[in-house]
DNA sequence: TTTTCGTCAACTGTTGACAGCCGACATTTT
DNA sequence: AAAATGTCGGCTGTCAACAGTTGACGAAAA
């Protein structure tokens, strides 16, 4: 049987402020008040600040003396973001090539045939949702769960907050398509050097779907008129 | 003036705690008691819990209702943590290559003087400090604090529970300086490539210094009557 | 002797309360 | 009127205590 773990207080606050945060429900830079949030969650201010501490340089800030706040990410960071997220999916990739299954790639393939005959007419979040569903079974691929779980709380969650649909070129989604394909064509070579190579052209193409918020005043959803480019 | 900063008791706790745990004055696996450690570091469980908290996954493991304990990293983990290593820090030569200034390549250059003057006979600590040094040093060039951070806990910290200072291959010590010069000469000459390509070469070859314990038995210093083999 | 069950100490998870500090508002001074 | 200062509410950092659970020890039964 499976064991039953009764996940702490702790471990719900922190899963709650996480749907909060990427939900956009709080603007990034709010204050997060300690006794707010844990009468809003029905638990004691303990658990509550071991959640929030957990998630300190991920999606939220702490400042001695003054409390937690949602975290802002300066263009820079936003950079150094991308280029982490680089360096350790390139390795994922890679690593995945060497020890991918034949189910693993049909998996794969089965992803990409989803995506390709979804109307280009549906909204974007169903295709984001692929999209973050591709590169997580490539993580699962590289049988590295380390590698997996800083990419989910250091690069994916800060990243969400600066994720916007619109795109800077035209054609976005074919060419991401494009590209998945390429990275998946190496895995099944069993290519590590090729799907490395791929995995980060691809992550270089896909970085302009994120922009810092401008600090004066920008809401960060521009361009949604323009076309949806999935990563 | 520069500000000061109470460091809370929780910051002064993590600080102790780790120093703690990588001066191996805990095994892998070894309990931590909370109210030992409190009582010990003359705080309440309140800022302890919370230092352990924010030190789970990289120096100390959880187990729900059971407490903490130091890490134990099996064969895998280990692998798992040098490849994080190899694409974080490949990824920050790459940055440096491109941001590095006269000045820091002239006192990367120093670090190497110093290494090579220093007499063969001398004891590996000194040499693994300057090691340490060349990479920090490196990573500071890259102008990316969030990648070093990264490296520092989730990466340094569990791998300094399981560094050997034996090496399997002879010459060691004057293959790593040849490697570490590799890097430099293309930070030198900012080529991007080269120093990423570089220093993944160097990391692969210096991963033999990190093995894990055996369960049965092993006291992890194995090999130190080889030669010491500098990462 | 081996297995099973009951008891208990010790520990963790959580709570509520206290003390110190920060920022804001009102007041006073120039 | 503008700037400096005193006061106060609210918040964070910390602590001690309570409740629930775990694991082990020992006793009883097969």
């Amino acid at each position: 049987m499976a064991p039953i773990q009764a996940a702490s207080l702790a471990d719900g606050a922190l899963s709650k402020i996480v749907e909060a945060i990427t939900a956009g429900e709080f603007e990034p830079g709010a204050r997060l008040s300690e006794v707010e949030l844990a009468r809003q969650l029905g638990i004691s201010r303990g658990p509550l600040r071991e959640a929030l501490g957990r998630l300190e340089g991920s999606l939220v800030e702490h400042t001695p003396r003054v409390g937690f706040s949602v975290i802002r990410l300066t263009e820079e960071d936003l950079a150094g973001l991308l280029a982490m997220r680089e360096g350790l999916e390139g390795m994922a990739a890679r690593l995945a090539a060497e020890r991918i299954t034949p189910d693993e790639v049909a998996a794969l393939r089965e992803l990409l045939a989803e995506r390709d005959t979804t109307s280009p007419g549906r909204d974007g979040y169903l295709r984001r949702e692929m999209d973050d569903g591709f590169h997580l079974l490539v993580q699962q691929c590289a049988r590295c769960p380390r590698i997996a779980e800083t990419l989910r709380q250091d690069v994916y969650f800060p990243l969400q907050l600066y994720r916007f649909n619109g795109n800077a070129r035209r054609g976005g989604t074919a060419a991401a398509l494009q590209e998945h394909r390429a990275v998946v064509d190496a895995l099944e070579a069993r290519d590590a050097e090729g799907a490395e190579v791929r995995m980060r052209e691809h992550l270089r193409n896909a970085a302009v779907c994120y922009q810092a918020r401008s600090s004066h005043g920008g809401n960060g959803r521009l361009h949604t008129h323009m076309e949806t480019r999935v990563t």
